[in-house]
DNA sequence: ACATTAATGACACTCAAGGTCAAAAAGATA
DNA sequence: TATCTTTTTGACCTTGAGTGTCATTAATGT
C-alpha cells in the first residue's frame, strides 16, 4: 500500500493570485505535527500555522483532515492498475495478482523508513483506520477490474468481489506484520501470508 | 454480521432518577430517521426530539452517532465466541472456522428484513463504513483468539491473523451480494465465496 | 494603467463530541 | 412526613471539523 509523494502543485493556468503552498507541504508538516504531538490533538489551525497559511486554505487542499496522511492515492492506483496490465496473459490469474500485489508493494528499502512511518500512522490511528477504508474500496475495484477482465466476469461478479477482499486482506495482515517486526521484508510477509492461507484451506 | 435487538436497559440500581429512554428506543427512533432522511441529514437533535429527551443525553447512551445502528455488537461477539468454542475439536480448522461463521450468519429468515435494512445502512453509509472497521476488528479478534487456541499460535501471529482477515473478507464480500440480491441466501453466499477462493486458489 | 483571473483569508454557520454542574426523581431512612 | 442518598437528566459551554460566502490579494494579459 506505498503512496507517492505528492507531486508539486501545478497551477491550473498562469494567471490570478499564486498558490500560498502545495499538497507537499501541507503533507510534511502536517506529518510531523501528527507524529510528535499526535493526530487527534493536532488542529488544523496547527497545520496551517505552521506553514503560515489559514485553516481554510488546508481545508481547500484536502476535503478532510483524515485524507492528508494518505496524500495522492489516486497516483499510486494508477500505477496499480498499470502493473496488473503489464501482467503476462498466460501466467495464472492468481499467480497474477499475487505477483502485481507484490510488484506494487515494491518499494526501495532506503525509502521504507518514512513509508512505514506513514504506514504505522494509519495503521495505529483510529480514525485514519476508519477513513482508510474508502481508499482500500478503491484498491480492491482495481483487483476486481483485473479480474473481472481475465475471467469475463462483471467487476461487481462474486468471484472479482472475492479476489479484491481476499487480497486486500493478504495485504493488510502483512502490512501489520511489518510494522511489527523492524526486520521485516514486506515482500516475504506478502508470500508468507499466502501460504499461510493456501496450508489452512489445504486440510 | 447479525446485531441483537439491544436489551432493555437495566438501571444499576434502584435508587436515583429513572431513565428517561432506552438503547432500543434510541436505536428505533434514530433507524427510522436515518432511513427516511439518510443519515447524514439527522442530527441528533433530531433523534432527541423524536423521543423526547436531550441531546446530551443521547451521547451518554452512545459513545458516538456512528454507533448507534451497530447496536449492541458485544453481545453479538459473546455468541460469537461461543459458536466456535461449541465446534467439534475433531472438525478440521479450516471447517470449523467456516461452520463457525455460517452459524454465526444463521438467523431465522423472518427476522431478516430489518436485519437487511440495518446492514444496508451500515454497508452504504460512507460515515458508517469507515466507523465499522472498528466493529471488525473485534470480529477478527475472535476468530484470530479461536485459531491460536487451536493451533498453539499467539492470536497476534501471522496464521491467526490471516485467517481472521480473510473470514471477514469472505463474509463481507458476501453480505454485499446479499444486499444486491434480495432473493440470495447469505449461507449460500458464504458457500459460494468460500468456493471462489478455493478454486482461484488451486489452478 | 486597467481588466481579468485565481487563490487566499476572514467571517459565519452547523454539527459532533465531551466537560461541568445544578436540578429532577426515584428509593432509603429517621 | 421530612430528609438524605443515589442516579440520571438537561442546560450550558467549549473545541474542532467541515462548509458556504465574499471581499481582498497578487499574479498575468491588454
Amino acid at each position: 500500500m506505498p503512496t507517492s509523494p505528492a507531486p508539486a502543485t501545478r497551477r491550473s493556468s498562469l494567471r490570478g493570485r499564486p498558490a500560498a503552498t502545495t499538497h507537499a507541504e501541507i503533507e510534511q508538516a502536517a506529518f510531523q505535527l501528527f507524529v510528535t504531538r499526535g493526530f487527534e490533538a493536532t488542529t488544523l489551525d496547527d497545520i496551517g500555522e505552521a506553514i503560515g497559511v489559514g485553516r481554510r486554505t488546508i481545508t481547500r487542499y484536502y476535503p478532510s483532515k483524515n485524507d492528508i496522511p494518505w496524500g495522492q492515492f489516486d497516483r499510486t492506483l494508477d500505477a496499480f492498475r498499470e502493473i496488473l496490465r503489464s501482467m503476462p496473459a498466460d501466467l495464472p490469474l492468481h499467480e497474477a495478482v499475487h505477483r502485481g500485489v507484490l510488484a506494487f508493494n515494491d518499494f526501495p528499502a532506503d525509502a521504507s523508513p518514512s513509508h512505514r512511518d506513514r504506514m504505522r500512522l494509519i495503521l495505529t490511528t483510529p480514525a485514519l483506520q476508519a477513513h482508510s477504508v474508502l481508499r482500500y474500496a478503491s484498491w480492491r475495484e482495481v483487483i476486481a477490474r483485473y479480474v473481472a477482465e481475465r475471467t469475463g466476469l462483471r467487476p461487481d461478479d462474486l468471484l472479482p468481489q472475492t479476489i479484491g477482499q481476499v487480497s486486500l486482506a493478504l495485504a493488510l495482515t502483512s502490512y501489520q506484520a511489518w510494522l511489527a517486526d523492524e526486520d521485516a521484508s514486506l515482500p516475504d510477509l506478502l508470500d508468507a501470508t499466502m501460504a499461510h492461507l493456501r496450508s489452512h484451506l489445504a486440510n
